[in-house]
DNA sequence: TACTGTGAACGAATTCACAGCC
DNA sequence: GGCTGTGAATTCGTTCACAGTA
């Protein structure tokens, strides 16, 4: 017999949206606000009512025709939809400024995610206490690992010159979630999800659109 | 007449990998290789033959069927084709610890672009030298860019909170491309280029799709 | 009436597969 | 023969427009 909590797999242009809806809906709750139609919604969240609702759609029937939601009972939907009702550990490899950045950002820490180790292949580093938190050699991260457990999310904030390697000792160490920020393509084993944020493509890609919009005045501004 | 250098527009995910062939073209002439094919140089990259060939096309026919590409002459086709003939002047606002790592980060000094400009809110920070570079109030931005000309990239790096009073800063000193670490969708006019890096959100898709794969053992692993 | 949920239309991006050229 | 360049097919994501329902 099916689970009836069953959901079809959401695509990953909708996971990455659900969480701005959460942020908008926080708001709205913080003031008070009960319910709330798409296009509120929408507007706050910086997308279009029909993106909003073709994205709610896929958790289900979460509103009511002629009325709209019920901020309180969506908010623990959208809870449930990413997984929220546990914490996810996270591992940071590299400690350099990038690395530390990350570690103290808000939504690294906190929001369902926990910071359960830094980790860095500097001796001078290793060993020092950074946000509370002794920095551990990258030898022991399948320790680090196995004590957070299968779910843990690897993020990679080294030069892109021991990003492989690094992603390597993450896959063996049983991480199959990775997040870097190094410029190298990471080769992985199928089945592991790898995200990969690069910074100097974003600006190279506002370098390009900006001058165009110089080069043709009438094209419009793309958001992003 | 038309300009004999006119180029068709790009797509922004064209753009977004024109860097990284860039990056594998450069080692490859670090080993003094001179030839090379779209499979060789598509894998060193991390995306297909296929994918590559499109791209490139778009540049014009920078390759020799039968043979595949030169190097060197790829290399500065891209150069021209990515706009990093000019250097691009880059202001940061926010000094918290994301902007530091910004501001520190490779890709942003060097590579084309510079780094003219760090600002913050917080007195206490404002006129500390950060990086060799005095941080300046928030409300100097106008000369900041001024000198700087119109060419600017504004990069947000404040918390949520201030990032549209940042953003309209921005925008109303002339700055026409903004890169934006704040989880709120900013409302800039038409024609202001506008990209957004929400690591949470980044770490939520992780998560979700990490899940994914342990209630379903036969989905194989996307790639980001 | 007002607003959701959704099929259908549309558009963008990627992959396929092969014609064209060295 | 081998590899590029590219139309065609496909897949994926978004928007449209309206049927359905409190």
């Amino acid at each position: 017999m099916v689970e009836a909590t069953e959901r079809r797999e959401l695509s990953d242009a909708t996971v990455l949206r659900l969480p701005s809806y959460l942020d908008a809906l926080d708001s709205l709750r913080a003031r008070g606000v009960r319910g709330v139609s798409s296009e509120e919604l929408a507007t706050a969240a910086g997308v279009t009512s029909a993106m909003l609702r073709k994205d709610l759609s896929q958790l289900g029937s979460l509103g009511v025709r002629g009325v709209g939601y019920e901020t309180e009972a969506l908010r623990s939907q959208l809870m449930t939809a990413l997984g929220r009702d546990a914490v996810r550990p996270v591992v940071i490899v590299g400690l350099g400024r990038l690395g530390l950045a990350i570690a103290s950002h808000g939504g690294f820490d906190g929001d369902g995610f926990e910071v359960v180790g830094l980790l860095d292949h500097d001796p001078q580093v290793v060993g020092t206490t950074v946000l509370g938190r002794e920095v551990r050699d990258v030898r022991d991260l399948p320790q680090v690992v196995a004590v957070a457990g299968p779910g843990t999310i690897g993020v990679v904030a080294t030069p892109g010159s021991a990003a492989q390697d690094v992603a390597d000792l993450l896959v063996s160490a049983g991480v199959r979630a990775i997040l870097t920020f190094a410029p190298t393509p990471l080769r992985v084993p199928e089945g592991i999800a790898v995200r990969e944020v690069d910074l100097s493509c974003e600006l190279r890609l506002l370098a390009y659109r900006s001058r165009a919009v110089a080069a043709h005045p009438t094209a419009g501004g793309v958001r992003a």
